[in-house]
DNA sequence: TGATTGGTTTGTTTGGGCAACCAACAAATT
DNA sequence: AATTTGTTGGTTGCCCAAACAAACCAATCA
């Protein structure tokens, strides 16, 4: 019983209302059009209760009804809808080369995108020039003002406090980039800042187009390391030290392959798109230094075009990653792993190998498969998931604790 | 947003009275003796709301008023304390070999305490025999009628429809326990049944001895095999189909040493009594059968009369242990790993191997050195676990769904 | 074909219950 | 007198149940 989450239900009662108002705002948007009937029968909730909600929230200019003609019998429903290009949110997703960044409406829809080349050497400088390109692409788009901005980052973030406690490949360290956004953006109203594997875990969970229940998955992030973004109830986990999902450095071969990390036999020095070069290059006897983001999908395109050796190493990838897999399956037991990065492209390939490998090692008395499926967003999962960082703030907006 | 997250909030509204009512049972519980007046600073709650819900736990006798005299000026505030010798429970720990049983307080403490055999052919039989047994414990000890039943079961369990969907080491499967408990006892209140590793982790937080703050914590049980118990915000992480926590067949040395699961590599191989037994008996180049309990009990004692052999196995025994629980942290960041078992005896001997890898291994970014401690519990982890399941229904004892 | 009626569904209004809050007050102690 | 604890009475706010109004379909009848 620790005090925070004493004051979670303390404060003042309105907080029942906040946590309908939630819910009633989420069932519109993931199951829009709804009319206030339906919403009842869905929560539970007395129709007075949703109609009374619903009326504030149209007054919040945040929904919009419409008349309707269904084929039943009765009066018929008034449609529920979320209003768009009325309210945007900026997102921007630092990667160690280049940083994203786009502007969003409340259902996930991009309206707008561009890249510059990360220069992380002087972080807050970075950040500022960062938010002024955004600011531009806002009004080449013609919108005025943000709701909200969110923003991930390869690191260790503490999200409550808006601090990057450790991003390796950024070089950075308990660098305050709340403070960084906020000397820039002093009206903006929601800053919320992420991991970006945790955030594509967020945004597959919100926009993802799964027809599966993701109340509890992981979100496997495949880029150079691998992320992950836990999701448990419909939240995520973020961990004591916000260090939650750092499966990529579990040991998985004690002993083995060296990892970027200093350690030996790390998931991610097997399963990553870095592993993935090295191991083509090591077979092509070739030790030249390569960019590891270009490399990669080189391979991959090599594949799609049945190059043998490129297909043989993202198959002994999809072997390692269903190791690894296998693991986080009997560390959490989710309902699903989805998976986010280059590798999907192939995912003709490696599924196959991955399955095998899980199946072998994963079910000794489970009954049921669980499901490994590649990504559902069309958008890079990260940017999206700054941009849902950003999002679910307006959706929860009314502040638990007050 | 599925409909069963749905029906918690709705239904009646008593449900904030409830909560309200939880959480100020568990701050007596913890922080007695405690005035209204403190319990109202602590929660954030009106003093009238303080005083009118404690007025209820009054009635419903869970609790007492003493007067008291503090050295401060003022009114002396009325204490208040757990109502002990009124409601019992009782508390089941099926394990492999043996079976312990227990009649607790419902504020952990243990009344009565006897052991029998498990006999796993015919579970329905066994289960029986053992609340028999229990109820004669009950009549010895002059208590009338148990409040709640727990049982706890080396395996997966369904702890919401009462089923063994997976015991290995007892050959159940699938196996109604619920049912059977009912058949025996059909005017019992509460029944549960759980994990016996997530139980243990659930006596910890709510009995443990510890300083520290436990709202985010692993248990690890180190038994024959390796089970584990994840509590996240305080509450136990459960999995989707009851089987989260399984570390002990996560694979740390990929094509190592067989597994009783099938696979190669599993910590359970390299960090389990079983494990100090086999390492044990292949450095005496002994081959011979021995029952796995006695036998580890047997090293760990040898290792305190300082006999070197054994010694070095639990020394082994305790680098490997420190590679899982690096792996652990990585994945669920928690604030601090507890670890029950027999080889806790020897944790000078242990501990520190385990800080050297979980240091060398864990710390890539970490600046805060996460606890790793022996449970503070002077009983058995599951034994006091499985009556923690039951006292855990007496005190958020309303109903969330109506 | 057009009007009427019954049945159905949606959404609103109204009155009441309950939980929590606030402020004033009583009680007990330094 | 000052301070702290705990209670009481009145108020607010949220939700619910039930009645009601509105809108629609379908069957029926003139």
């Amino acid at each position: 019983m620790n005090s925070d989450n004493v004051n979670i239900i303390t404060g003042n009662s309105k907080i029942l209302r906040g946590i309908h108002r939630a819910m009633i705002l989420n069932i519109i948007r993931e199951m829009q059009p709804i009319s206030r009937s339906n919403i009842a029968k869905l929560t539970g909730l007395n129709k007075s209760t949703v109609s009374s909600i619903v009326s504030e929230i149209l007054n919040e200019d945040l929904i919009f009804e419409q008349e309707s003609a269904d084929q039943n019998v009765g009066r018929n429903p008034i449609n529920l809808f979320l209003k768009l290009n009325k309210y945007h949110v900026g997102a921007i997703n630092i990667d160690s080369s280049i940083t994203r960044y786009a502007v969003a409406d409340i259902d996930g829809s991009i309206k707008g995108e561009a890249i510059i080349d990360t220069d992380s050497k002087n972080p807050e400088k970075f950040v500022e020039i960062c938010i002024i390109e955004l600011l531009k692409l806002c009004n080449k788009l013609n919108l005025d003002g943000l709701k909200g901005l969110g923003v991930n980052i390869a690191g260790i973030v503490d999200s409550k406090n808006l601090i990057v406690n450790f991003a390796p490949n950024l070089g950075w360290e308990d660098f305050n980039i709340g403070e960084a956004i906020r000397k820039v953006l002093p009206n903006i109203k929601n800053i919320s800042v992420g991991n970006d594997a945790k955030s594509s875990a967020l945004a597959e969970l919100w926009f993802g187009n799964h027809k599966i229940d993701l109340s509890n998955f992981v979100f496997l992030s495949i880029g150079p390391g691998i992320g992950s973004g836990i999701v448990v109830e419909n939240k995520l986990m973020n961990g004591e030290y916000q260090a939650s999902g750092e499966f990529g450095h579990m040991i998985i071969f004690e002993g083995g392959d060296l990892c970027t990390c200093g350690n030996k036999g790390c998931w991610e020095a097997y399963a990553s798109d870095r592993a993935i070069v090295s191991q083509y290059l090591t077979k092509k006897s070739d030790k030249l230094e390569h960019n590891v983001d270009f490399m990669a999908q080189d391979i991959i395109d090599m594949a799609k075009k049945k190059d043998e050796l490129s297909i043989e190493v993202l198959k002994q990838t999809g072997f390692y990653l269903g190791l690894g897999i296998a693991n986080i399956i009997k560390a959490i037991d989710p309902h699903a792993i989805i998976i986010g990065g280059k590798i999907t492209q192939v995912w003709d390939i490696i599924y196959p190998e991955i399955l095998t490998v899980v199946t072998q090692r994963a079910y000794f008395g489970r009954k049921i498969i669980i499901k490994i499926l590649p990504t559902s967003l069309n958008v890079l999962p990260s940017l999206l998931g700054a941009a849902t960082l950003a999002i679910e703030e307006i959706f929860d907006g009314f502040k638990i604790i007050s």
